[in-house]
DNA sequence: CACAGTCTGGACCTGCTGGTCTATTTTAGT
DNA sequence: ACTAAAATAGACCAGCAGGTCCAGACTGTG
């Protein structure tokens, strides 16, 4: 990598991130080869080992940032603020529909299994996601009981970890089955919980 | 494959899906060459092709079947059996025992990511996977609501869906963190949802 | 024993893919 | 405008992994 990157530097890296990214989506990790990416953003192999000096993992390793910053940005502005049932049912619905809409790929999980092998720092990645996804559930749920919507005898830190898993699995069946049927049992019967608890 | 198998060959065939499935656990599906079976198993590459004509893929999905069966196994004789709540917590237990042994590789779940883009067989072993277990948490819970220990109003078949993907979720995430600390949240909150709705 | 089919071994081929290298053009700062 | 650094292009390389092939050793059945 140079010392420093120009304006068009950094635009052509930022077009390679996006270009591997949507190649991905399109055919997989696995698939994705860095020719492909190439032909895909217009660039030569000279530029991705000019800008990803470590070559198919540094590339990959970027991807993955990028999609797991998506992930909670797609939740947004739901996630932030869990306080009123009604934001719950709305967040359950931006989660659905995110993942319907993704389909049955998850360059962010492939990503994390091709990489967390090898690259610590991919496991960073992953398990920064999950613990800012689960804060934000975790203020949620307390709000709730602050407000008292949610017994305040409930574990909040326990139950946010539950749901996270709830969702996370519910998805990992989606990106097998191609059904989202199971992400919206988790969803449903985790609100139900919620309001059980009561 | 040979129109007939005698009994030497059935026995090498199931000492290189063996193979392959011990070489996956310890290094990978990626990772693991054809070349690393046969060193691994004493065979040969002719042998390999003999008994798997179509090749790489054709193994996976002979070590994913058997992966598969695996998983149900290993969960029993409790999960066969989820009558009372002690029965519920042993299967709790189990569960984490088994993926905490598995540790970070999820075999299956890298066999299926890697195979079912091309092969529909393979999202037909997920599927099948998926139902069973499901019908057995729905089983259990339907018993539950006869012997009373749960209310009858619970919709059975989505809470089993809701718990399986919280089962699935806790695991993932156990695979990218290395933590149990989700799934044992999982578990112990479907439970404490079940115990609840009375 | 014969012989047909199975089993085994391993050399070999080939395509692909990540990665290197060098030459040329463009940009930024003085 | 000059120059140093950055950006771009793409030919080229090397290794590897999946797959092919054929020759030879077993096996079991009439």
């Amino acid at each position: 990598m140079p010392k420093a990157l120009t304006a068009k530097g950094t635009a052509t890296r930022q077009r390679i991130i996006d270009g591997a990214a949507a190649e991905i989506h399109d055919r997989g990790v696995l698939a994705t080869t860095l020719d492909d990416v190439c032909r895909r953003t217009a660039t030569s192999k000279g530029q991705l080992f000019h800008y990803f000096p470590d070559g198919r993992e540094e590339l990959l390793l970027a991807v993955a940032e990028r999609e797991a910053e998506r992930v909670l940005e797609d939740q947004q502005p739901h996630l932030g603020q869990l306080t009123t049932w009604s934001a719950w049912e709305s967040w359950r619905d931006a989660v659905v529909l995110r993942y319907q809409r993704q389909g049955m790929n998850c360059p962010l999980g492939v990503l994390i299994t091709e990489l967390g092998r090898s690259t610590p720092a991919a496991q960073l990645v992953t398990a920064r996601l999950i613990e800012r996804w689960e804060h934000q559930l975790l203020v949620g749920i307390r709000e709730m009981q602050r407000h008292g919507h949610v017994a305040e005898g409930l574990d909040a830190k326990r139950t946010a970890a539950a749901i996270l898993a709830a969702v996370q699995g519910g998805v990992t069946i989606l990106m097998s089955t191609g059904s989202s049927a199971h992400l919206e049992a988790a969803l449903d019967t985790s609100l139900l919980f919620l309001r059980l608890a009561h």
